[in-house]
RNA sequence: GUAGGUAUAGCUCAGUUGGUUAGAGCACCAGAUUGUGGUUCUGGGGGUCGCCGGUUCGAACCCGGUUACUUACCCCA
């Protein structure tokens, strides 16, 4: 059998490991900063907790997990699938004709399946939320970094198997958690070297918007078609609009909005004109102006911060500030960061007024844009950490050289012996070069009987006889 | 779910209007060099040309089907 792996995953080698680990110690590092705790959450849900909660195409996109046990006994099949599955076995097909109903998918999927992989972060945090809230602080700050699945056709940038890396508060709606997480954000992209527009907008603005063109619930439809301007333009949308049924009058009246540009406070004065008569959208713009007016209070200085009311993001939950995070160079300029306000996300589990706000880092399209604009830095470009290598002549010179290596281990330097017996110098000095290891110490009799090392640095190809302590001098620096 | 593209050695790919034994680079193995890699030279192993069927004296090549991968749409990190 030919070995693969399901579409849309991946394996990562020692390289790729490196320079994830770089991007996943990085974001890390800055939750803490931000004082987020870590947690984690199982890998499956109940689909129940997962579904109705991203939308109708997220939830198509949900993978579900086949139930143990015999589960189709209780199904009969109609007459079409008999006569296909009688093709295959024909022996023996009576066995799966007991009476009790049609199998149907959607009317009970749950009967085939009642858990799912995890979808997003955001969701489970929630059920956890609920679930402890007595043993929870509030407001409480949590990081998580797991990978996600999404039943999605994979293509370039997309992946059905991805990590996220997420920092929520919830428990608070004060916009200050807004504003320190942009603050997070300025950092972390810094740190990562990579230039980033940050995209955000507010859910009250949307809103308002569709209150005022008397089209309200439309609204998901009028977002995601506005969403799109960037990619379809103006006549695009339109059309779209059209498509969904949306009124003339009320296409005519979102057009100064689809054309809206000039600087953050320009698109501010024109909102506010538009939202004169909606409460809604009053408090967005009252909110976005909070956000603007700190932005130098929190010292922003490496991202580019945009309002952007084209700006949607499908998921159902949010209902104020939404963020969106892109690469700001290069040709290949995903979507790297999600987020925004959920005022009710607990609602559903039974938890009310529990308002949290969260971002999301997609740790595999910063992987992508770093490599494209060859951002990592030298000392993550590299297949080991192993600073040394020492030769195996023998039974007696390797355990001589566990010896010393022991010693150096516990100096602190990443030390590998040469395992197997009897073979070539020349084998093991190639062992060293594919993995980059920068010096071999070659212990020979001459060597022992001296007490000493044949040190060779690989990159000059010079070598030098010296002791231990001048061993660790140089391996140390 | 919709539309396009691709499928030949472990990897990346050539392969002429259909014609003997299907090639290259990289990778792998051995030797030149029995205490020295990366460079060089010599030799070697490795193929169900995705799969099934059709056309033909003859198919990697043409035709039909099928599967997988991939790009885009939808949607999203």
């Amino acid at each position: 059998m030919k070995p693969s792996i399901p579409r849309g995953t991946r394996d990562f080698g020692p390289a790729e490991m490196q320079k994830r680990q770089y991007i996943f110690d990085t974001v890390k590092r800055n939750f803490q900063l931000f004082g987020y705790a870590p947690i984690e959450t199982p890998t499956m849900e109940n689909l129940e907790v997962l579904t109705g909660k991203y939308g109708d195409e997220g939830d198509k996109l949900i993978f579900k997990i086949l139930n143990s046990g015999d589960y189709l006994k209780d199904f009969v099949f109609s007459g079409k699938e008999v006569e296909a599955f009688d093709k295959l076995e024909r022996s023996n097909s009576n066995a799966f004709l007991p009476s009790n109903g049609i199998l149907e998918s959607d009317k009970h999927i749950r009967q085939i399946s009642e858990k799912a992989l995890r979808y997003d972060l955001t969701v489970p945090f929630a059920r956890y939320v609920v679930m402890n809230q007595n043993a929870l602080t509030f407001p409480f700050k949590r990081y998580q970094v797991q990978p996600v699945w999404r039943a999605d056709r994979p293509q370039k940038g997309r992946y059905r198997e991805f990590y996220q890396c997420d920092a929520d508060v919830i428990g608070s709606d004060s916009l200050v958690n807004e504003l320190e997480l942009l603050s997070l954000m300025d950092k972390a992209f810094r740190e990562l070297n990579i230039p980033v527009l940050i995209k955000f907008n507010n859910r009250k603005i949307l809103s308002g918007i569709a209150e005022i063109l008397n089209a309200s619930e439309q609204i998901i439809d009028i977002t995601v078609a506005i969403d799109k301007l960037d990619k379809i333009g103006k006549e695009g949308v339109v059309k779209e609009l059209r498509d969904k049924g949306i009124s003339d009058a009320a296409i005519e009246l979102l057009e100064p909005l689809i054309d809206l540009s000039g600087s953050n406070e320009d698109k501010v004065n024109t909102l506010k004109t538009f939202l004169d008569t909606s409460e809604v959208g009053k408090k967005g713009i009252e909110e976005i102006e909070f956000l603007l007016n700190h932005l130098s209070t929190i010292n922003i200085g490496h991202v580019s911060v945009e309002l952007d009311i084209t700006l949607a993001r499908g998921l159902n939950y949010y209902t104020g500030t939404i963020f969106e995070a892109k690469a700001n160079a290069g040709t290949f300029t995903p979507s790297i960061l999600g987020g925004g306000r959920y005022d009710d996300l607990t609602g559903i589990f039974g938890l009310k007024n529990m308002s949290g706000v969260g971002i999301s880092f997609g740790i595999d399209r910063i992987y992508d844009v770093m490599e494209e604009l060859k951002l990592f830095p030298e000392s993550v470009n590299k297949v080991t950490t192993t600073k040394v290598l020492f030769t195996n002549f023998g039974e007696a010179e390797q355990l001589h050289c566990l010896g010393l290596a022991a010693r150096l281990r516990a100096a602190g330097i990443n030390t590998e012996v040469y395992p197997d017996a009897g073979k070539k110098i020349a084998k093991q000095f190639e062992y060293a070069d594919k993995k980059q290891i920068p010096f071999v110490a070659v212990v020979g009799t001459n060597e022992m009987a001296k007490n000493t090392v044949m040190l060779k640095n690989m990159q000059s190809g010079t070598q030098m006889e010296i002791g231990l302590d001048d061993l660790k001098t140089v391996l140390a620096s």
